[in-house]
DNA sequence: AACTGTAATGAAAGCGCTTACAGTTTCCTT
DNA sequence: AAGGAAACTGTAAGCGCTTTCATTACAGTT
């Protein structure tokens, strides 16, 4: 392996000018400049990341915490922040978590270990406590998804009590009063305040909140089948059924075909999350939109903003969700 | 930042020694292992890995390059990659190269000069002898969903010639002849060998290929809206159609149902890739398996085998695709 | 009690780089 | 031409660990 002694040796400079014009850091005559490049490009030259990171404290890396890799979920959580951190030239590390606190905590260890400049964390399974705890220590990070009030600054996430509401205030736009939920689980806090956000916009309007009309599923497509079949065996009416998201969406409408009920003629459908398989449904679902993107770059924009201390970013914690009109909702039939 | 120098000391032993109960190698004393174990506790001691890597030369890390991070294609590989990793206790680096030549190689170096124990590959834009030329070197790579003759040692890659073929197969099974084509990029592999398979397969049932039904596409929905489209403006009959992809098969029916042509009772259609929106569509669609968490896996072992020397592991560099029977193909009419 | 062979430990030389700090040139001013 | 600032370059001390080699401790033999 070629090192910047070799290199400076063979232009006949020190290995610290050597590791200056590979910086690009102070100043250098443009002569010796080339003859150092020159001299690297002879030897086949390769800059050793790990020893300069150990010597400088700073490793341009950004440990990255995930559930998972598969789906598309958080891909694109990630492509957001890759494409804001490679303009800044900095890498990333990802591991996953698997929703399993020691495997999370394990993992952030590891991270820590490898001297992440900085981390960016989406855990499930890890507490409160322990994430503020971290907060204080010196590596800066931010948390995704997950707000947690004690370190709000470290937050971003989506606001879910808002999503749910536009979703259940779309369908009473559109003159439904009768609306079903099918409920994620409500031992998450996304499931908790989506089915806020819908109660809000129902005693807005004016409407009561009937808990036959409501179904706790666990946000897996197979329980927005559940959810129809048990709607179907009371015999409260509906017009229009909210889910808490896309995956239980599907299963719904599914479900919802088995009984002849045609989407959204008979009854209005509308999902949560906008994921990719979304737009491709017949007819196209329609849903809120979860800015996973946005979220991965607002994440990558604080730690650039934080631990690099590029202060011209904007920043948003809190971000909102849209509707996305697609074919799944229409108007009420009139009475 | 505590050091092993510093829990050395409060141990009264050598740092060497507190190197060996941190690496479990060699033998210490359970007496002093426990000395050294508080001492690390106590002073809340963590391990620095980039120092650790820098004197042992060994990173334990793998270098992964996709060309997206979004979308659920690469996440699945990269989750059977980690998966098997996660075991050997590795760890990922990961990087995108946007399909970018440039971009890929600049990738791949940035890896390499983090000292990366190994690569694995999914370059598209970069040439066949830039990675022969890099096999050659020092640093053990594989590279998937790809497969260069030369090095074939180092790839891992699916059959999509028998892919096509089975595709193909399937619909002529089902007493189908008049077989349209949507294909992909014919200057892409996979483009040109699916293709091939489906001809393959015509031509053992003593069917011609007909140019009338071919079209060409580019992976995308919207190319398979296209093709219908284009389909429609000849007087070729065709009771099914082929589509290099799902997503081009997802655009094909829907520009088959605005022709009101059900699918699959006046057509049947077929995919490619089996990506995870398949079984979310109504019916379902039928396709070929392409098993992207199978070649994360086997590339994960390749490395394991080839970097790590653990030659318990059996290995496989050309995975079959196969048949995934769903709702959108059908027997053909009589006659 | 002297002797071995093995187990346990320590000393110290790096790994390949960065970065004060100091020293040397060069280039303007006046 | 002298003086000083600015530009450039070198010296050397680490960064925090691993690992070879040498040394010491110790249990088992004879």
């Amino acid at each position: 392996m070629v090192t910047i002694k070799q290199v400076s040796e063979m232009a006949g400079v020190s290995s610290a000018t050597v590791s200056r014009v590979i910086n690009n850091t102070d100043t250098v005559k443009e002569k010796t400049r080339v003859k150092v490049m020159d001299a690297m490009a002879r030897l086949g030259y390769r800059h050793n990341v790990l020893a300069a990171s150990l010597a400088s404290k700073k490793t341009n890396t950004i440990g990255y915490v995930v559930p998972e890799l598969h789906g598309s979920f958080f891909g694109n959580m990630m492509a957001g922040s890759e494409k804001v951190l490679r303009n800044a030239n900095k890498h990333m590390f990802v591991a996953t978590g698997h929703s399993d606190e020691k495997l999370e905590m394990r993992e952030i260890e590891a991270l820590l270990s490898r001297r992440c400049d900085a981390l960016i964390l989406h855990v499930e399974a890890i507490s409160d406590d322990y994430l503020i705890h971290l907060a204080e220590q010196d590596v800066p990070l931010v948390i995704v998804n997950r707000y947690i009030k004690e370190i709000e600054e470290n937050c971003i996430s989506l606001d879910n009590e808002l999503g749910g509401y536009l979703a259940t205030r779309h369908l009473i736009d559109l003159g439904h009063s009768q609306i079903a939920y099918l409920s994620g689980s409500l031992f998450k806090a996304d499931g908790v305040n989506r089915l806020a956000g819908h109660k809000r916009a129902l005693s807005e309007a004016g409407l009561r909140f009937d808990e036959a009309l409501m179904f706790e599923g666990d946000f897996q497509a197979q329980s927005g089948d559940a959810g129809i079949k048990a709607l179907a065996k009371q015999e409260r009416q509906y017009s229009a059924v909210v889910c808490a998201n896309d995956e239980m969406a599907s299963g719904a409408i599914n479900a919802l075909r088995e009984q002849n009920k045609c989407v959204p003629e008979d009854v209005s459908v509308i999902g949560f999350d906008n994921v990719d398989f979304a737009s491709y449904l017949t007819p196209g679902l329609t849903t809120i939109d979860y800015p996973m993107r946005e979220i991965g770059e607002m994440a990558a924009r604080w730690i650039l903003n934080r631990a690099y201390g590029d202060h011209k970013m904007s920043l948003t914690h809190v971000l909102e969700p849209k509707l996305v009109l697609r074919g799944t909702t229409k108007q009420a039939a009139e009475k």
